[in-house]
RNA sequence: GGCGCAUUCGUCUAGCGGUUUAGGACGCCGCCCUCUCAAGGCGGAGAUCACCGGUUCGAAUCCGGUAUGCGCUACCA
């Protein structure tokens, strides 16, 4: 390949991006970057009556946060901007005209209402729909006095009534369509906005975008594309439609499938580079082991060959359990860094803020290894910082235990351990270990009623080390109040 | 209805005519480690490669048909 790479990625603003947009909008940056090309970012917003504001930014945050820079767009200097649709209006007047003027296009004064009624007549028919081609054939004074009736049209595009389009989609294989089966379709809107045939392809030649990486659904419009770069008469690029992303009820992803919107995978705590990663892995593969990668490998070993033609289902459980890799993967300093806005946010308010950061540095560890995501952090580690433990006073009683021996046991474990010299992992282990033995009881047994003493829970990190970190003064509190408690429960 | 594309364990996938009794991963189950959990280690169940024909000495891999699914079929992208 002698020239330059220019990928890119044109979203509509009309909706917040999901997963499926994005993956579209990583592999392009995947194969730019690995062939040290270009990647642009252009939004497609010629829709006005759908645009969403926010939408753009959204995109954008998007983006961003998946570290896919773009070397031309919003926001960013280009010698092919402006990268709105929206503020090139006159370079897709100026192509609709002159395909008018070549005599591939004409004007369509066809009312809406009059299409629909069409369309209905045809589907109770079962014809296939599409345009009757009604207006192909009005003079230009006929035109002329539709105007002065003040009527707008549309220009539509003179699809070839036979032959047909083909061409080699570089992921598909050889595709082709019949020209009968598709129709008129329109190029410029009344409202003088141009439809995204039109406008993707004009862009797609003024920005000399040399691969067009989009999404499978469009498959089937590429023939039009392909028209319109013959009547333009510009050079077409390579396209390389990317299998689609469905939900688990194996239907194109779409807002319907609850969480699918990228900005809360970041918000329910998702690490982007686990994100990156999982994402490049749908659809995609390095070989037949290989799935946890850096950004560099990925980028290294990214080809298009080798992408699938299989629609895949987004599999929440395997990020789950890649994001918990990736954290388990981070230094204790990054993760800290990366947990405290979840856990200020996720700690009960009546907690005092700011939260003590040597406290915290201390718990977070114990947190790391057992986080699949950054979210469940505070559920993970809140004991450390809840003034009153709440929880029912028969969990102090072990299996096998009876009241009386977990009080002796919490009675006999408070005073070991307000004798002992130092408060540390080891002597804790040293002076505990020996205690159950001589209580008659399994390690197990004595462990369980401290650690539901110390923590209030049955579930928690490692007792010894949760014990350090708590410190000697609470969790000889604790089990002050977890023998109060056991006193006070009958019998 | 028309057109197009796809079809390997529940899911993501490897496989591009013989090396396959179809490999890996998630999830699931069991064991080990172990104070609970998590992590980690080991092992297991799980796919007659949608189906039917054909080509070939030999097919998950090539060809045809059927079925199913999905996409497109807008003055939406």
């Amino acid at each position: 390949m002698t020239e330059t790479v220019r990928t890119r990625f044109a979203p509509s603003p009309t909706g917040f991006p999901h997963v499926g947009n994005i993956r579209t909008a990583l592999f392009a940056w995947l194969f730019a970057r690995h062939h040290k090309g270009s990647f642009v970012v252009r939004i497609e917003d010629t829709d006005v009556a759908r645009t969403v504001t926010g939408a753009v930014e959204a995109i954008l945050e998007g983006l961003r946060w998946l570290n896919l820079d773009w070397d031309e767009g919003p926001e960013t200097e280009g010698k092919y901007g402006p990268y709105f649709q929206s503020q090139r209006l006159a370079l897709y007047k100026e192509a609709a005209e002159r395909l008018v003027a070549q005599g591939n296009a004409y004007y369509c004064y066809c009312s809406p209402e009059r299409l629909e009624a069409m369309r209905a007549e045809q589907a109770r028919r079962k014809q296939p729909p599409g345009y009757d081609r009604m207006c192909r054939r009005l003079t230009a004074d006929e035109c002329a006095r539709k105007n002065s009736e003040g009527l707008t049209p549309v220009v539509r595009f003179k699809t070839p009534l036979e032959g047909k389009t083909a061409y080699h989609d570089v992921i598909w294989g050889d595709v082709s369509f019949e020209n009968n089966t598709i129709d008129d379709f329109v190029l410029l809107k009344s409202d003088g906005y141009p439809t995204y045939h039109l406008a993707n392809v004009v862009d797609d030649h003024a920005m000399e975008i040399t691969h067009v990486i989009r999404a499978e659904e469009w498959i089937s419009s590429t023939p039009r594309h392909l028209m319109l770069y013959r009547a333009l008469g510009y050079a077409p690029p390579q396209f390389a439609h990317l299998p689609m992303i469905l939900g688990p009820d194996r239907v194109k992803l779409s807002k319907r499938h609850g969480a699918v919107s990228l900005i809360e995978y970041r918000d329910q705590g998702y690490l982007p580079e686990a994100m990156f990663n999982f994402l490049t892995l749908l659809g995609w593969s390095l070989d037949d082991k290989t799935e946890i990668m850096t950004r560099e490998q990925i980028i290294q070993n990214f080809s298009l060959e080798r992408i699938s033609k299989t629609a895949a289902v987004f599999n929440l459980e395997k990020l789950n359990w890649m994001n918990g890799s990736y954290i388990r993967s981070l230094s204790a300093d990054e993760f800290m860094r990366r947990a405290m806005p979840f856990l200020e946010k996720g700690l009960p308010p009546e907690i005092k803020r700011p939260l003590d950061s040597d406290y915290v540095h201390r718990m977070m560890p114990l947190a790391q290894e057992r986080a699949r995501t950054l979210v469940e952090v505070p559920g993970l580690v809140d004991f450390f910082f809840v003034s009153e433990l709440q929880y029912e006073p028969v969990l102090l009683i072990d299996k096998k235990m009876t009241r009386e021996a977990s009080l002796q046991a919490l009675e006999a474990a408070h005073q070991k351990l307000s004798a002992l010299p130092s408060f540390e992992n080891d002597s804790l282990e040293g002076v505990l270990r020996p205690l159950a033995e001589e209580l008659g009881l399994k390690a197990g047994q004595l462990f369980g009623t401290l650690r539901v003493a110390v923590t209030g829970r049955t579930v928690a990190p490692p007792l010894f080390q949760t014990m350090v970190v708590i410190g000697r003064g609470l969790c000889m509190e604790r089990i002050g109040i977890a023998i109060e408690k056991l006193r006070r429960l009958a019998g």
